[in-house]
DNA sequence: GAGTTACGTCAGCCATGCTGACATATTTGC
DNA sequence: GCAAATATGTCAGCATGGCTGACGTAACTC
């Protein structure tokens, strides 16, 4: 059980048993990161779905619908009925897009950015603590552990994502168009 | 905002933003690491609440019932329904403890036994290889974070839990026995 | 003008959370 | 020994948030 045996470089090594209880480790963590923005999200009548929806809306504006469906890969109809209840109660907007009306530009109004900060400023707090209590140096190393963890075919386009960040969306094929 | 004035050994500091992009990582590495067992899951008519479940009975034999609600933190009703499945189907069973005749204490069938090292297996090639990927010497900071994001009055639990691993649950009363 | 694309929507199904109430067996305490 | 507490099971019903398939509309492309 204890397969020890390795090539001179590999990591360190945690047992195969150690390696379960990393898998512990994070159903634990992912857990208790929800809980807390759950409970806000409650008062509003809103679950993790509308939390998910915000949250990138907020993080990218002028996302579009399809992106959407890309980020949090789960279907049209789904998104749909979160989608439609946060544009209802005036948390999400749409515009159509100037260079193509198909499209459907989705940003959070002053009400939503409200609560994606709220709920944000909950999960960067516990971020932000747990890295303290982890030690320093612990940042980078774990970052590129949560990245390594994303399935290869996605990681490109979640280290676009990333990257893109606070940047409008390049919704409209035209850099000129936001807003 | 970019809140970066802080004590000599903090944390080299990620900026406001940059720990935002830390609750997007987790998102998406736990997106990916839930979806693989999900397809094995389904080939039996399970979903995750079963690999769950298979997971920590596997884990720790003997586990009570009300250990497991707690380990989950869902309701006895929710658990019920699976609980039930994965007896009825033959991949775990149950026996009335010795002791106290009213606990039913869980144990893995051979079947169970099966499935859920097929689960793990999967789960730990993941990590592993995120681990190798991310570089030597991420991984015990990165467990260290981990641990950190759980609820403060959760990490005690879940700190003995991993520490009794491969060991039967002490379900007998045993002293060492923390509800 | 036909086909494609982006999105919306209707109808309905399934999994998995939840609450509250109640049944049963067993252990514990007086 | 009997009442109360405990561990578990179970019933009825509800909500959220996944899913599929089908169809409609507006707008863009060719």
């Amino acid at each position: 059980m204890g397969g020890e045996a390795k090539g001179p470089d590999a990591v360190p090594s945690s047992s195969e048993n150690d390696l379960i209880s990393y898998a512990e480790l994070l159903f634990f963590a992912y857990r208790d990161f929800i809980s807390e923005p759950d409970e806000i999200l409650e008062t509003y009548g809103f679950g993790r779905a509308h939390h998910r929806v915000l949250h990138f809306v907020h993080r990218t504006p002028g996302l579009r619908v399809a992106q959407l469906l890309n980020i949090l890969k789960i279907t049209k109809q789904s998104l749909a009925r979160v989608l439609k209840q946060l544009i209802d109660e005036g948390f999400v907007t749409q515009r159509a897009g100037k260079m193509d009306g198909r499209e459907r530009l989705l940003y959070v109004t002053p009400k939503g950015a409200k609560l994606a900060k709220e709920l944000a400023a909950l999960q960067v707090a516990r971020i932000k603590s747990a890295l303290e209590s982890a030690g320093p140096g612990t940042d980078a190393g774990t970052r590129r552990f949560l990245f390594a963890m994303i399935s290869e075919d996605e990681q490109q386009h979640v280290a676009s994502l990333l990257e893109s960040s606070s940047e409008p969306a390049s919704s409209d094929h035209d850099p000129t168009d936001q807003q």
